[in-house]
DNA sequence: GTTAGCATGTAAGGAGTTACATGATTTT
DNA sequence: AAAATCATGTAACTCCTTACATGCTAAC
């Protein structure tokens, strides 16, 4: 079944071509379009990237597009068309083992969603992520900065010497972005458990007679 | 000369040095204590560069540690002290040669400086760094961060379909982080103008009579 | 007809991490 | 005397980047 190993660049490729196929020079702009403000791909990871997945079953080259990659027999007639041997588009689609696959990587709430270079990728695709294992990975953030947060304040309150002005300002900045950081999750983990809340209300509703078990694990 | 090859953790270890001798795993703390907002880094790649450092000669043991790893002939009565062949802290200090090559990392204005990844770093240090190069490097990253502002907002904007919520927050917190940056960039950098227009100042009635050259580059 | 951008790929290697292994010292 | 934490180190590996190499296609 092959692992097709893991790092953040398989997730961001599958969940991408899951909303529609694709092919490389495309997705990295995408990719890079989408998550540009937190990490950006290179060709040189994207390319053999696509190739394993694609020895593993987890994608396919997609015949709908008109220019096939095929080396079967075409017309040799007219070769003015862009079709030199293997010079052309490559679109990729998932397959049913790759859908899966997203699947299993989505569902997985752990350090390898909500470390920094991981977390943006995981947040971009919340869309076809289930509510619990959402909630269950900003919160994962949370504590990670909160850990943060704790461990650089207490080391700087054992400190004695007096730190420089660069060194400060430094602190300072560091600090406030992590708290922001921290406030957005706060803010975002609110409306996902308001969301919750409401859908348990829509579904007690429907069912209605049956009392609905509401375990308060606040 | 042996390169002692590039990668923050070379200056982080040598800049931490310059201030006092340290041993790793202290080292270790205090970086991470410094830099922990931003990145942290793990023994299994502080001891190797260390050993990398001493061999190069731009790091050596201090002898000025009551506890000497030293191997050489020392008493062999009372050997309850701990000095079981080479085990206890082994405090590192910064050599001649070690001094001269961290004064020409921090004199390096350039994307190694500026990147995500460095760029904390380099700030970490800049008491020990000329007032020119601080500038570039300021000015270095904020364009480095305005470039990817331009890069995301005009695939936004070339963009047909509309995105789902999660995605549309990602990108709004994450413009908003970049901008904070660069507007913190701008204030440090208004700063360092500043001062740099007060030194000239100081130095041109310092010498008062020769005319300032005051090469109007802005 | 030449630059610029689209498109696909490979080889080498960089900068670190994880997990392991060991022992000394201090605290409880 | 057990647990925590201080202290040093190595081997294997990961994930990605840089630099290179190639060729098509559109625009100026």
């Amino acid at each position: 079944m092959a692992v097709s190993r893991g790092g953040v660049l398989e997730l961001a490729v599958l969940g991408s071509l899951h909303e529609t196929p694709l092919h490389g020079y495309e997705l990295r702009k995408r990719l890079n379009a989408l998550l540009g403000m937190f990490r950006a791909f290179s060709y040189g990871s994207l390319y053999p990237c696509l190739r394993q997945l694609l020895a593993d079953g987890l994608i396919a080259e997609d015949p709908l597009d008109q220019r096939a990659s095929g080396n079967a027999a075409q017309g040799p007639r007219d070769n003015a068309l862009p079709l030199t041997g293997r010079r052309s588009k490559i679109v990729y689609k998932l397959t049913a083992e790759g859908k899966e696959r997203l699947q299993d990587l989505l569902t997985q709430a752990g350090p390898s969603s909500w470390e920094d270079e991981s977390f943006g990728v995981h947040f971009a695709f919340f869309r076809h992520t289930e509510a619990e294992v959402r909630l269950r990975i900003l919160e994962g953030r949370r504590s990670r900065l909160e850990e943060r947060l704790d461990g650089v304040r207490t080391a700087l309150a054992r400190t004695r010497e007096r730190l420089d002005s660069y060194t400060l300002e430094l602190q300072r900045h560091g600090l406030e972005s992590v708290e922001r950081e921290v406030r957005w999750l706060n803010e975002l983990i609110d409306t996902e458990r308001a969301q919750a809340v409401r859908a348990r209300a829509d579904r007690a509703e429907a069912q209605d007679a049956e009392p609905v078990p509401d375990k308060t694990n606040e």
